[in-house]
DNA sequence: CTGTTAGCGCTTTCAT
DNA sequence: ATGAAAGCGCTAACAG
């Protein structure tokens, strides 16, 4: 078993008795105009023969380019079994299909994140698509020394220097709020996310611009404590009740909470939409088979992925500096209507 | 806007008034006994305050490594909505969870492969997991020049120089023979996949080994033709049905076929399991919710996934060179029964 | 059309 | 403990 050391352009050239110099001409000129034909058919030849690859590395380093975008993705186990991350790299992966681009993910824990970036190692990447955002907010600094042109996923926030693409929060919240304020809700309890989630911020405030307009008479109760899961909604809404039953409805910042009150109700010998409705948020797929199905906001993550993909790419074609790319995209969200909101009277 | 050139390892010495050198080793001596430590903190300052970022690439070609695995997927719309991606992604993800290695996904189309690997591009990865081998089939030699170790994934194929992880196509073959035959099934139909598929190939085999034992008589018709899809296999019945009807079960090479049948079926009035009973292979989540919810074959795809990441990995830190990578690794899969096979008698 | 040469940014001996 | 200098494999002027 000899160590067979990957062959360099060096050896092609010698092998073809050629400088190295028309070896990467003959590579890199699609057509064979700058090479005389008889020369790149030897050339190639040998190279196909031998098989030898180029050096990416080398290459780049000469001032060419990676054509790689990162993903930068919270390193947890499963991850990929989520819907959620399943659409956005079905979206970064089709939008990337007509072009040169290849994509490289980065797993990273947030904590780590800052380390990787700001000391030890670079990433073969020319720009960076960030999704999960809120996990690395309390570092926020690291992007802007990143030096890379960076798009974030589904998670508008203003003071950093990258592009936002991302479904309008605010709108959700508002769709929400009509729907209910249209069924003829009055009494409506809110579960809200972490406070540092920005999503969750911008839901609520949708939510609340809604019955600012006049006219719009709601009792609304905001429901702080939730953490965007299963258990702690339900422990939320246990407490809420024993001293507030006279609520009609519950809107939850994601459908996660949602399901956990839907469980719960359930639990108690409570229904839903019959004694309460509740209406979720992100459209999560487990919400079309829940019992009942759940009315929630459809987040169109395929798309946002696809268009925060498009953007960079045209970002990275245009410019070759590394600066700042601000700016932001909102994109509708929609309301699906299902069964687990109920008119009153 | 400045056209912020990168920083380079030389900002940084000039910066510290060190060598580069001695930046080199402040950056990578993970103790500081190599470099005083207030020269250490220093430097350690100054990258951090300018937010420094090694080039990957220059690092690489001084010989050090890229700690990337390329994994190789069809370029096609929407593969990440496949369960079957998702698996994989998700298999490897997890494996690589607690190593230093992060994966860059390498979107080809079939007939693109040959061409990028030999000749133009070299891609910033140390080895391959590849999917979707059989559409690669007949670039086999692609895979002896690549120089990188190279570990398909669920299809085995001994004449190539890589390493198959695999489930036991011959065992789920097996399977399905043996529990037709205790159902008391005696005339099967089997529908095959494309000629050209290794799997489909292998199935067959195990089905009809379990036959090979004395005693066990039945009737085998092999119906050509299936192309793995839901279409072709519906034609392929509808044809078959019309001269031999006497059949009481149908094996189909995968879930994609046996869910065409299943419609089918319906469509001309027969039952499922009543008239006909059905099994297929795969286990795709659609089995567990057709009508009826089909019996199938279940593979360990998430599990194969890990395993090959694994494997691929220990070779990896094992040896600098690039050698080949053979070997085959194969693991059982499992008959999952639900309602779409009835006991006959 | 082809060869020569100067880097690209970093790691690594080899001195000091 | 630190500096000087030699590459690593390739691309891109610049000559010829």
């Amino acid at each position: 078993m000899t160590h067979k050391r990957p062959l360099t352009i060096y050896d092609i050239s010698e092998l073809a008795g050629v400088s190295i110099a028309t070896v990467s001409r003959a590579m890199n000129s699609d057509t064979s105009d700058k090479v005389a034909s008889e020369t790149f058919n030897r050339v190639a030849g040998l190279i196909d023969k031998h098989g030898y690859t180029p050096s990416l590395a080398a290459r780049h380093l000469g001032g060419s380019t990676l054509k790689t975008i990162g993903i930068v993705l919270p390193q947890s186990p499963g991850v990929f079994f989520h819907h959620y991350y399943v659409q956005v790299l079905a979206g970064i992966s089709d939008a990337l299909l007509e072009t040169e681009y290849q994509f490289k993910l980065i797993m990273s824990k947030p904590a780590q994140f800052r380390d990787r970036y700001n000391f030890r190692t670079g990433e073969a990447v020319e720009g960076l698509i960030v999704t999960h955002w809120h996990s690395f907010f309390s570092h926020a600094s690291v992007f802007e020394r990143l030096q890379l042109p960076c798009v974030v996923i589904n998670d508008p926030e203003p003071n950093v220097l990258a592009h936002f693409v991302s479904g309008d929060h605010v709108m959700g919240g508002e769709l929400a709020a009509q729907h209910l304020y249209a069924k003829g809700h009055r009494q409506i309890a809110v579960l809200t996310g972490p406070t540092c989630s920005s999503d969750s911020r911008l839901r609520l405030r949708g939510f609340r611009r809604f019955f600012q307009q006049a006219g719009r008479r709601v009792e609304l109760t905001i429901l702080p404590g939730g953490d965007f899961q299963q258990e702690k909604a339900r422990e939320v809404v246990a407490t809420f009740l024993k001293t507030k039953p006279s609520v009609t409805a519950f809107f939850c910042l994601n459908d996660d909470m949602a399901l956990g009150v839907l469980q719960f109700l359930r639990e108690i010998g409570r229904s839903c939409p019959k004694d309460f409705s509740v209406v979720g948020y992100d459209d999560d797929p487990r919400t079309e088979t829940s019992v009942p199905p759940l009315t929630t906001i459809h987040v169109p993550l395929y798309t946002i992925a696809k268009e925060a993909a498009r953007r960079l790419v045209e970002r990275l074609k245009a410019g070759k500096d590394n600066e700042s790319f601000p700016g932001r995209t909102l994109l509708p969200v929609e309301l699906m209507e299902r069964r687990s909101v109920r008119p009153r009277r």
